[in-house]
RNA sequence: GCCCUCGUAGCUCAGUCGGAUAGAGCGACUCUCUCCUAAAGAGUAGGCCACAGGUUCGAUUCCUGUCGAGGGCGCCA
């Protein structure tokens, strides 16, 4: 439609009397835009302003040029009319918004997939939390950003991996060892020495200063005390009591996601860079060498990030700045594997985005840098920032201490506000923006919940679908839907059609909040149909097509709330 | 010190590829159910779009600076 339109004007603006010589109408770009004030029309366009300076002369008359020479479909444009300063408001005929309800309903639960992105393929990575403890608040904003980002993705055509990205051997996953070890210890031998830490816990003395505190951790002790006894007393190290950890630690994560409605395609550990000849990391640091990119110093692999731009100025003074990449001891610093393997994620797929948060950004320029220098597309790789969450309850902030293990849990989360409700309040803000969850507002004062607001339309909808179908009503009739000309049809349509390119803008953006923003109009546009428009009881033609409208609805509705992996309930 | 994100109504936030009168929810105050779900709807009040410059026909939107909030700057992840 609008390519249609720029045509139009562009064929008008070149039948213009007059035009310099040098002006060329099938360059000008013509932009399109929603205006906000539905009396300007359903679509608006500025390019007479635009052009009011290499034409030299006004606006207005350029305007209105425009709109004496253009030529339109009628049946699709009702009129296009100037207005303000020069803008040209195109208003749709009805005849065009009849053909797209009734293409809506044909498409039914596909409706607002779009193609351009047919195939190509996308790897969207997220949640990535090593197996060392249950999934925190953070976890969740960052699981719903990632998971609802892929879901848009996979609506604008893309063949979409979902995948999680982990490593068990590092020293986190050794001090989670250690701490099952000391709390098995503990168990196994109750008069066994103690001490007290700083903050006053008591514990085994061989607990790690740094261990793990929460109760999980004395969970799995006592669950492999319940198997072998005190058996393990003697184990060598403390590999038994990680493996427990980790499998236990795994299946908790995956079962908190799950209620979530998060499902990972793809689980990719860090150990498998490591293996392999030449193993990934290796061949990285290799062929950086051979670029003269890294060099050895101090025992240590450096990595050349001054000549690639990096710069540290801490100290007052601008100078360049390179990066370890394998420590003396020989162990690779996290750098290094994750160049190996967004290397091997653009190797499977045309798009590479990573969701993590505010604190893990600067990691993301030298993994560019390190995937550039070794010839990848890092145009590819693309990161979604988003800021930590607050929990407020009362009006005060929730303190949260991840070492005393005093968080709230993903699970604490989901049992005090539900499923739903956490999924979209971690969806509702843009990612960028300090996330305040507000636990009063999420439970106690559910009706004025913005996710209810949305689930109820939805729900009411279904209420009156039944009891259409009582009276005798019958959905699935033709239905002439040029009969829907009340001012609250007509705008509840244009709502539903400008789904399928709310779906491209919130996915282009990747940005699930737009698409939460949109859904809310649907609803208060439905609403507004409802209080105006009633459907059992009318006379048949015109209540089956007003029927036909509640089911579009629905349709619009139900489709957005999948994106959003939130329940479309049938009654409330 | 330097870098990143952010600053819009009492509160939480949309909006901004530069456009016509800056929006919603909550909170406050009025109203509306003999009627398909009132978990709704109608209305009132509430803004120097942090501040100061600049670019432009036009700036909340772009640029620079200042102030304020959060995050980051390791042979930790």
């Amino acid at each position: 439609m609008e390519d249609t339109l720029a045509a139009a004007v562009r064929a008008a603006l070149a039948a213009l009397p007059d035009l310099p010589d040098d002006f060329d109408a099938e360059a000008v770009e013509v932009e399109f835009q929603t205006p906000n004030d539905p009396t300007h029309g359903d679509l608006a366009t500025n390019v007479a302003l635009q052009l009011a300076r290499p034409l030299r002369r006004s606006p207005r008359a350029i305007a209105e040029g425009v709109a004496e020479r253009i030529e339109v479909d009628p049946t699709r444009v009702a009129a296009v009319e100037v207005a303000g300063p020069g803008f040209l408001n195109i208003r749709f005929a009805s005849a065009h918004l009849t053909a797209g309800l009734a293409e809506l309903l044909t498409q039914g639960e596909r409706y607002g997939r779009v193609t351009d992105h047919d195939g190509e393929t996308a790897i969207v990575e997220y949640v990535s939390a090593n197996p060392t403890g249950p999934l925190t608040v953070g976890h969740g904003r960052n699981a719903v950003l990632g998971d609802t980002i892929a879901n848009l993705l996979d609506w604008t055509g893309y063949d979409v991996v979902r995948e999680y990205y982990f490593n068990d051997a590092g020293r986190q996953m050794r001090v989670l060892g250690q701490s099952v070890r000391a709390r098995y210890d503990g168990i196994v031998r109750p008069d066994g020495p103690t001490k007290t830490l700083e903050d006053g816990l008591e514990v085994p003395a061989s607990f790690p200063d740094d261990g793990y505190r929460g109760e999980y951790i004395t969970d799995v002790a006592r669950g492999l005390a319940e198997e072998h006894g005190d058996a393990l007393l003697d184990a060598e190290d403390e590999a038994p009591f990680k493996e427990a950890a980790e499998k236990a630690v795994f299946a908790e994560i995956m079962a908190t996601l799950g209620r979530l409605g998060v499902e990972m395609d793809s689980t990719f550990n860090e150990r498998t860079l490591y293996e392999g000849d030449p193993a990934p990391v290796w061949d990285v640091v290799e062929t950086l060498k051979a670029k003269d990119l890294a060099y050895e110093e101090d025992g240590a692999v450096w990595f050349k990030t001054s000549a690639l731009g990096k710069t540290d100025s801490r100290d007052g003074e601008e100078e360049g700045k390179d990066t370890v990449l394998v420590k003396s001891s020989g162990e690779p610093t996290y750098r290094l594997p994750d160049i190996a393997y967004h290397l091997d994620k653009l190797g499977r797929a045309d798009l590479v985005l990573d969701v993590f948060g505010a604190d893990h950004i600067a990691t993301y320029p030298d993994v560019v840098r390190g995937v550039e220098a070794l010839g990848g597309d890092a145009d590819a790789i693309e990161v979604v920032v988003y800021q930590f969450v607050t929990l407020v309850r009362g009006g005060q902030p929730v303190k949260m201490s991840t070492r005393k293990a005093t968080y709230v849990t993903l699970d604490d989360l989901m049992d005090e506000v539900g499923e739903d409700v956490t999924r979209f309040f971690f969806l509702m803000r843009a990612p960028g923006t300090h996330l305040e969850f507000d636990l009063d507002l999420a439970k106690e004062a559910s009706e004025k919940n913005p996710v209810f607001y949305l689930q109820y339309a939805h729900a009411r909808i279904a209420s009156i679908e039944r009891k259409a179908e009582e009276t005798g009503l019958d959905a699935s009739a033709e239905a002439d839907l040029s009969a829907l000309d009340h001012e609250s049809e007509e705008a509840l349509v244009k709502t539903l059609l400008q789904f399928p390119d709310e779906v491209r803008t919130a996915a282009g953006a990747r940005a699930p909040h737009k698409l939460a923003t949109f859904l809310r109009d649907v609803a208060t546009a439905f609403n507004a149909f409802y209080r105006d428009c009633r459907i059992v009881g009318e006379d048949e033609p015109l209540a089956t097509a007003r029927l036909k409208l509640a089911r579009a609805t629905r349709t619009v509705l139900k489709n957005g709330l999948t994106i959003l992996g939130v329940t479309a309930p049938e009654q409330m």
